[in-house]
RNA sequence: GGCCCCUUCGUCUAGUGGUUAGGACAUCAGGUUUUCAUCCUGAAAACAGGGGUUCAAUUCCCCUAGGGGCUACCA
């Protein structure tokens, strides 16, 4: 049977967007399963759309997503770009003689042709069909075009483009994998351009080109490319080649059901990186953005995802972007991290240090504080929010109050339900007393708890009474996590001053 | 405008010629918890519309509507 390689073919245009890092994922998925390859291809043929950095960036990123590939472009020790495989090189821009060997050999069997209409022409031309409302085409004026008249406009340096020859009449289809049986007649198929004037290919060309050259068995990207296969499998055609499988993805959507896009919120995977997001989690939500495995699970660990997916699970409809099913599998993935993983992905977020070179014995400065904790520490602080985080990017926040010096709250917040304000005062007053006389190495969750419950029972108070203002007393806030943890974590000193603080509110 | 594609709860989706149309997120209510979160229980919530075919249609066919994509010397 024939080896299964797919291949993720970005272009280096900025950003790496949600919607290709799902492409990515499912050719990915799709080809492990398989036990195939997977490539990457930089297409950059577009020059002027070049942004500086971004390969870097795809690197990185397809990286830390755990993407990884046998072919194509990598950083090596010192970020340098190199390319490794068997097929390579696999940036498209060092590729051009290939191309033009391609394409040479195209014109040559009369399946494409110079064509030296001017910039000028072609928008008059377009214009002009627009307003009649008949579809925008090249009118074909320089398919007819001589032997001879060619070599004296070539001659002449007169800038041209080829063009590919498409059949005037007859249907080209192809059996797409998601879509199934894709028929357009070849009369509405534009006379592509497949060079540009500037010597560099076209999509169209580049992508048939390399995708044959690099035995590429299945060509998994997204909608937007169905109406544009048939020119592909025509290429195909012209070569002589036969074409691979095709599985086209349904697109991503802004909440308006329009194509995703910046406009409308993040789409690039690097914002919801920084925004705290963890890329298992982001790879779980986007393999479910069109894809399901006929059952009723929803949490696949990468192996799973491998062993699980088949595009025959892929539908067809676009699926709406919406973040909030993404929050929930974030907090599921962060409750079962690892406590030391955890905090090491919570330090860029909870203090001042943005390299994590060295955790062991290293100091760490609390973001707007003056605190300065050892890693242990920080692990204790984190415990505290990890059941209730979402995105890394919360922590910051909902652990304020432990490094701050002086809380600021309402004397109110500190009475629970229908207590008085008197009786607060006496529960934190009767509180106060009794940790006063426990040890420092007392100070720990459970013991506060026996301790407290005790306190309760003896004096026939309920437990609400006494653990309410209390936890207000150390967080100031309304909902925290318990007032056992947080005395843990404050230590004998900083408990003791913060109820006292409480209790001198209410006088 | 032309061509192509799509249409099940608010969202992601399962599903079948006969089902109480299932799950998850979000929402709401209750329970657990000193609070928040977690966890547990429950509720509300969908087959775009119209024609066929059929004993029976959410499911098959056609039409309409709506949405989307493409229509570049961009990918």
């Amino acid at each position: 049977m024939k080896k299964i390689r797919t291949r993720f073919a970005p272009s280096p245009t900025g950003y790496l967007h949600v919607g290709s890092l799902r492409t990515a994922l499912y050719a990915y998925l799709f080809a492990k399963h398989n036990d195939g390859d997977f490539i990457l291809r930089i297409e950059d043929t577009d020059r002027s759309r070049y942004v500086e950095g971004s390969i870097e960036n795809l690197v990185k990123i397809l990286d830390s997503m755990g993407l990884e590939y046998s072919e194509g472009v990598f950083a090596d020790k010192d970020d340098n770009i190199v390319q490794k495989g068997d097929f390579g090189p696999y940036m498209q821009s060092e590729r051009l003689n290939i191309y033009k060997k391609y394409i040479d050999e195209l014109i040559e069997n009369d399946h494409a042709y110079y064509c030296f209409c001017s910039q000028d022409r072609l928008d008059e031309m377009r214009k002009e069909q627009q307003s009649q409302k008949v579809a925008p085409m090249y009118d074909r004026k320089c398919r007819g075009l001589d032997k001879k008249e060619i070599q004296k406009l070539l001659n002449e340096k007169t800038s041209f483009v080829v063009r590919q020859k498409v059949p005037k009449d007859g249907f080209t289809e192809f059996n797409d994998l998601v879509y199934g049986k894709i028929k357009i007649a070849n009369k509405i198929i534009d006379d592509q351009v497949i060079m540009k004037s500037d010597g560099f290919p076209t999509y169209h060309l580049a992508n048939v080109v390399d995708d044959h050259l690099m035995e590429i068995s299945h060509i998994i990207r997204g909608e937007e490319w169905l109406p544009s296969t048939p020119k592909h499998i025509l290429l195909y055609k012209a070569f002589g080649w036969e074409a691979p499988e095709f599985a086209h993805l349904p697109l991503l959507l802004n909440p308006d059901k329009s194509k995703l896009s910046k406009r409308q919120g993040d789409v690039a995977v690097e914002d919801f990186l920084y925004q705290g997001y963890l890329s298992e989690a982001l790879l779980n939500f986007v393999l479910l953005l069109g894809w399901n495995p006929k059952t009723e699970e929803e949490i696949f660990s990468f192996k799973e995802m491998i062993k699980r997916f088949d595009l025959s699970g892929v539908n067809k409809a676009g699926s709406i972007f919406n973040t909030e099913k993404l929050d929930w599998i974030n907090g599921m993935y962060i409750r079962e991290m690892d406590l030391s993983k955890l905090t090491k992905l919570c330090i860029p977020y909870l203090t001042e240090t943005r390299l994590i070179e060295e955790i062991q014995n290293s100091k760490f400065k609390i973001q707007n504080s003056n605190k300065v904790v050892d890693f242990e520490y920080l692990k204790k602080v984190v415990a505290l929010e990890q059941e209730r985080m979402k995105k890394l990017s919360e922590i910051g926040g909902s652990v304020k109050f432990i490094f701050s010096d002086k809380l600021e709250y309402e004397k109110d917040l500190l009475v629970w339900k229908k207590m008085t304000v008197e009786k607060a005062k006496n529960n934190l007053e009767l509180t106060y007393q009794k940790l006063e006389d426990l040890d420092e190495k007392d100070f720990q969750a459970e013991k506060l708890q026996e301790v407290l419950n005790d306190l309760a029972i003896k004096n026939d108070i309920k437990r609400g009474e006494i653990l309410w203002p209390l936890r207000v007393a150390l967080t100031g806030l309304k909902g925290s996590p318990s007032p056992f943890e947080i005395g843990e974590v404050l230590g004998k000193e900083k408990v003791l001053e913060r109820v006292k603080f409480g209790i001198k509110k209410m006088i």
